[in-house]
DNA sequence: CTTCTCACA
DNA sequence: TGTGAGTA
């Protein structure tokens, strides 16, 4: 499919699309004419891109990873091993951010569901 | 009409 | 990342 089907289903904008295979996350064919040709595995590709991108990793870091994510049908399995160690330090630095937005969330819903004393504000 | 590359009031 | 230009 070419880039404008691949936006559309991935909800992703051409603009984006082409940022992404300019730092290596998808590598799509061309077309003799010079027109991008994707896989239909590029949309789930685009979802995971847009999904890591979302959680902070860099697109160096995914580039890395996604060639290593083997679809086993059942999940995705660590195709490569020397990875692991760099993806477990994301996976904290990820948990500590969701502790972080909890606690912010927490203060904020404190604060909206507090009743306000005569005369504030 | 769609895509491509390149560039930026 | 958006957007517009000038093509193919």
């Amino acid at each position: 499919m070419r880039i404008g089907e691949l936006a559309r289903r991935s909800g992703v904008s051409e603009r984006a699309l082409r940022y992404y295979e300019e730092q290596g996350l998808l590598s799509p064919n061309r077309t003799p004419s010079g027109y991008r040709d994707f896989e239909e595995s590029h949309v789930d590709t685009v979802r995971r891109i847009r999904s890591l991108l979302a959680a902070g990793l860099s697109t160096a870091i995914i580039a890395e990873l996604l060639p290593c994510m083997v679809d086993t049908g059942e999940g995705l399995a660590p195709g490569c091993p020397e990875l692991l160690p760099h993806l477990e330090r994301e996976r904290d630095r990820i948990t500590a951010s969701i502790d972080e937005l909890t606690t912010a969330r927490t203060l904020l819903t404190k604060v909206i569901t507090t009743t306000p004393p005569v005369g504030a504000c």
